[in-house]
DNA sequence: TTGCGCTGAACAAACGATTGCTCTATGTTA
DNA sequence: TAACATAGAGCAATCGTTTGTTCAGCGCAA
């Protein structure tokens, strides 16, 4: 259906690789002024665009970019989608979306599916400590860079922040506010978001003077299910904690829940610390103190790292680190939410 | 650099083609026993893949869809991608995903480079009523579904529900909670979502014997800023209504925002109804009484009338409906948000 | 021995675009 | 006038698969 060179060719009497080059604005072309007038003519005229996947299969090249997540339907992910897509938008690249679920066999269906369809390149925020496909795409050769979440010893081209420094950021807020048991919602020991912001929240309580106590660390995933889950057994202790630090906002949206259901008030009976400060943290209430990431921008900084490696050619081992900020607000400083409220809302509610 | 037919043709000593017929397993494919076996030793040795971009241009199929919306970082959308992306799986597609931020001009400039890289089907979440890029689907021929917002007179394939009744089912509950003056953010009158959800308020205000004011209903498009624009407007007015009809649950948002800020209490002092039912309604306080459409369906179902297409060959005309159903909660009837949501949280919520 | 029918593969033509190279006029210079 | 440079195109290979067709060789019956 869609006009081809070889029609075009016929139309203008020429040979179709003319067309091709005066389509493609061959600089050192050659070609009498009324003939590359009457291409340009039929061009516009039929609106010509390359077919894409001919094109690939020449070039080798797609345009192509994947990102492969956990669930887009969790709002970090999407922001951070979105970072992805606007900076590889204007370089021509268009974008898959891959949700894992979390599960590898689904990870690893899905990246022999975009190696087949030769993606120029992955972008992934869904691998694990120990991630056999992150080796794969190493060994296959393709492009890619992780986001969020690093691997193996992180001999990884990586986009993140320091999730120890973030963890223990989180915790140190809450000893200062005077909390002596403070409890974890913790991600998994296979994530290395996981491990790091566990490791800075116990750091931050050795630091302090603090003794950790292991009853205290719960395990609860990323989901706000999980985080739920794991806030019912942390809060059913006898000698329950009066601080959370949650591994994630999601999470920590499960654990508010939760402390609603029990009539607990946050943050006088229960204070919550989330991570990552999804748009969601300013809708709860009280709004949720959390450790701040430039969601986008590790999108797009993914974006320009694995550009920047398709571009050369060369796989890079360049790691991209933000700083991991506390936002404090309502769920752990009564007044605070109103006040940082009024500091994050746009312009419009000042007017 | 992955391996190609012709490779392993050197390899086994055969024609490349007779590679290709063992590997698609070919039914009448007639080959001796031992080359059989050694070729499919070899395919399984190497993880041969057929290069996707070349089976592409061969068959004139890229196995890829495209979802184009207006923003993922939308939960409404994040779901309906889910949708389409779980239905679309199994059946071997991968999806692209597009954000148009609203923008025709950039809408219309996706859809140029899926055409050009002949993805099989479209998804469109973001068309107008008057939308030059559908009719340019059509044109094209290019297989395409929308979904949630119909477009000129419904001479599309669509799947979404009755935004008439759904508005009018908001409205009437307001009304018999005994409302009289009932505002409502209004969606773009360029969105069918906005006209029709309109349409229903308007209809339901005259139906219960109640005279439409003009002042009161308000356009605030489909963000959360925009939902506070309009909310602050309508809350501003010194015959301020008592309650509210949002076009969608992201605008209803923004109005507790405002209203939160205003000291208004909901729902004693500003009831609010919002539509979608997307996961946050269940999550502010008081959570949100709104219209509920099956999201997650929305896409599944979309993506199985554009493959039904796709795999006919025959543009559908089929439209896929679904009721729109209103759910009580505490943002319009005291107490009522903790019963809903009781019955609406999952079962961990029980133990 | 000729002819026929199979079997088991190879052959070759697409699919559309890109690009180094070749070729033919024409124009220029010696 | 002969030699040569240059402009303006066409030629053809290639990317990796798919698939209709051809073809060689063999067994077997007439």
């Amino acid at each position: 259906m869609p006009v081809t060179l070889k029609e075009l060719a016929a139309r203008a009497q020429v040979h179709p690789s003319t067309i091709s080059r005066v389509a493609n604005h061959d600089p050192n072309l050659r070609i009498a002024p009324p003939t590359r007038q009457r291409i340009e003519a039929l061009l516009r005229e039929t609106e010509y665009r390359p077919n894409g996947v001919a094109r690939g299969l020449k070039l080798r090249q797609t345009l192509v970019l994947a990102v492969v997540i956990p669930d887009v339907t969790n709002p970090f992910f999407a922001a951070l989608f979105r970072g992805v897509e606007d900076a590889a938008l204007p370089r021509g690249y268009n974008v898959l979306l891959c949700n894992t679920d979390g599960s590898p066999a689904r990870q690893r269906s899905h990246l022999q599916s975009l190696h087949a369809r030769r993606v120029d390149g992955v972008i992934m925020a869904s691998s694990f400590l120990k991630d056999p496909t992150v080796r794969w795409l190493r060994h296959q050769g393709i492009p890619y860079v992780l986001v969020n979440r690093f691997s193996d010893e992180g001999h990884d081209p990586f986009v993140g922040s320091d999730d120890l420094v973030g963890g223990r950021l989180a915790t140190e807020h809450l000893v200062e506010l005077g909390h002596r048991r403070i409890g974890h919602l913790a991600g998994m020991p296979t994530v290395s978001t996981g491990v790091m912001r566990r490791r800075g929240y116990l750091a931050a309580l050795v630091e302090r003077g603090l003794t950790p106590d292991p009853r205290l660390v719960v395990e609860s995933g990323y989901t706000e299910e999980g985080g739920a889950r794991a806030a019912q057994r942390l809060l059913a202790l006898t000698d329950r904690p009066t601080a959370i630090f949650a591994v994630t906002d999601m999470t920590a949206v499960g654990a508010f829940g939760v402390a609603r259901r029990m009539g607990l008030r946050i943050p006088e009976e229960l204070a919550i610390v989330g991570y990552n400060d999804i748009p969601l943290a300013t809708r709860i209430v009280p709004s949720l103190t959390t450790v701040h990431v430039p969601i986008h921008e590790f999108g797009a900084a993914a974006a320009r790292l694995l550009l920047e490696q398709i571009d050369t050619g060369e796989p890079s081992r360049r790691r991209v680190l933000f700083n991991p900020e506390l936002i404090v607000r309502g769920s752990t400083l009564a007044g605070a939410g109103s006040v940082a409220s009024s500091q994050l809302v746009p312009a419009f509610a000042t007017e």
